[in-house]
DNA sequence: AAAAAATTTTATATTAGTCTAACATTTGGA
DNA sequence: TCCAAATGTTAGACTAATATAAAATTTTTT
């Protein structure tokens, strides 16, 4: 990220920074707190490429970071973080649990796809399985050969 | 792209490459054959960068691209591009014949999920949209009525 | 066929994101 | 309490992808 200029308002996010977030909300959850080695961790990257990134987030008041010390979410950065985690368990349900798409591809799709789809777009998925899930997949047996027939 | 240097047998391609295959494969479909220009136009990106990318694809065998020239597709380029498109084609008319994603933003989303989605993923999603049309989908009013439940 | 116009190529620069390596700060155990 | 280990920060380099500007080549026009 070498030295990103703050950029006006700040519309959207790239999916790198946006996993930052992500990863950031998630371990908050997890743990009360999010340390920079934590998020490294996380997201299997080195603790200066967080640092870069976590200044970026924190110069568009993202997130909030005192030197040594832990990192936190603003509103604002809090609100964004969640939307991207809602766009990922969506997804994620959507291709494992309807579409039968093994765990970890499901993940590594939901990963990445979230990104580049909208709010919209996404609810729209999630109603599409809740109404199949409570009309058309009541049964084991109806999931069965739902299966089957998308595995032809 | 500055320099690459010529990676391994190539496994996977980059969002950036795939869209530069898919799009000589769009040209050749309709005009009969790309050039630097045509395929720049295109992705609205300067001829400089497409000739650093056809360089590329050449060096990995995926084009042919003789100086000043044409820029064609190689067996194992076509069959990468075909797929690409493929996936494009199978996303878009989910989104759009399924979901009611607008025009404009279900091909947007298509653009970009189809270069982080797998064969098989979209394969489902495509047995998925057929099995409702078959089956569930067969009147204008059911399809409007899904319209609605999706929009709740 | 020569000059003008269009296109392609080359060389160089920019930006986002990452890394390595050297340096700074904090923390915890003897 | 102080020093070693762990953790965090900074600076500088690298890659992928793109852009700009200018040189080289081809095509078109007169």
């Amino acid at each position: 990220m070498a030295k990103l200029k703050k950029r006006e308002p700040l519309n959207n996010l790239s999916a790198s920074l946006e996993n930052y977030l992500e990863t950031i909300a998630m371990l908050k959850r997890e743990k009360k707190y999010a340390r920079i080695g934590d998020i490294a961790k996380s997201l299997n990257v080195k603790s200066s490429s967080v640092n870069t990134a976590i200044k970026f987030l924190a110069e568009n008041n993202l997130v909030i970071h005192e030197k040594y010390g832990y990192v936190d979410l603003t509103y604002q950065g809090e609100t964004l973080a969640l939307e991207v985690q809602k766009k990922h368990d969506i997804l994620y349900d959507f291709l494992n649990k309807l579409l039968f798409v093994n765990d970890k591809v499901a993940d590594q799709e939901a990963c990445d796809i979230e990104h580049s789809i909208g709010l919209e777009t996404v609810h729209k998925i999630e109603r599409l399985h809740l109404l199949l899930k409570k009309y058309f997949l009541k049964n084991e047996e109806d999931i069965l050969s739902l299966k089957n027939y998308l595995e032809e």
